[in-house]
DNA sequence: TCCATATAGTACGATTTCGTATCATATATA
DNA sequence: TATATATGATACGAAATCGTACTATATGGA
């Protein structure tokens, strides 16, 4: 009968995606468990991406800085857009365009979600350092650039 | 003006989960998009979970594995039933209980995935060693098991 | 035994994700 | 300039996710 089993490399490779996997599932859990308002991770990451970055960018640069299909970053700019935490205007230099903009209320609640997360971060850091943690990226930024640049373009 | 950013702790930790975040979805487009059929990644998840660490195990137990929601499994295993991937028999020690047993046709699909996905990983080698990917799971371990002690019971 | 509570699983519905098709505008080429 | 092609964004619909509520069975205590 034959090896069903696949080699212990690719093994490993699951294992490593699968981890991936499941720490995205809880920690996007745990982010949505303490957001009282109904603000969920996607939507938290591009107000944060607007702080860090600065805003005035095209949905799809911040659909591509996601990874993200264009048409679900369409989506989560409309809720923003609904709830007020972000303006949607007109690209000048580009008549199909538009240009996203943090408003106030967007800023102030990334600062409250921000706020809300602290504790948590608390938690995890006696346990999980920050050294662990910045041990761990370097790795990680290389395998994100790898399929990255094997993908289809958005 | 208050400062609006948050402690670097803070910012070297997003910016994990950012990276975690994104190497999820990079790598569920890259997978679906080499599978002809059309198995989604929670599915194949399921049936290498129940050939790795052998089958007649309950819905609730496998959710517990992936660390997702009973009725989110619940769909899954619905699906991979539909497919006749697995079997649902009734558990004889639990009557509400239900056991799950991959099919032949299950274990078939199974290595037929791993095969489609064998050149995809063959690339990732040369560029993201073995070696790499088995220093980063050691903490990532670490993270997922933090995590899945500080959540709330499934 | 009887009843209260807990647990396994699913039905259902709200929301999110994302692929296809479409529209509007931009860009390139003749 | 005129036309073809490419691109930014959204509308729409199919499927996945997951919370709430429900059913059926199990378990523990009076």
């Amino acid at each position: 009968m034959p090896n069903s089993d696949p080699p212990s490399d690719t093994r490993l490779m699951f294992e490593l995606f699968n981890e991936i996997g499941i720490i995205e599932q809880l920690s996007r859990t745990a982010f949505e468990a303490v957001m009282t308002d109904g603000m969920t991770l996607p939507q938290f990451s591009v107000l944060n991406h607007l702080v860090r970055v600065g805003d005035g960018r095209t949905p799809l640069a911040i659909a591509r800085a996601f990874q993200v299909p264009k048409t679900s970053m369409s989506h989560t700019l409309a809720k923003l857009d609904q709830a007020d935490l972000i303006e949607m205007r007109p690209n000048p230099e580009d008549g199909r365009g538009k240009l996203v903009f943090i408003t106030a209320k967007g800023r102030a609640a990334r600062e409250s979600a921000i706020h809300a997360l602290a504790p948590e971060i608390a938690q995890i850091l006696p346990v999980f350092t920050v050294q662990e943690a910045a041990a761990l990226l370097p790795g990680l930024r290389k395998l994100r650039e790898f399929l990255d640049k094997a993908r289809d373009p958005l």
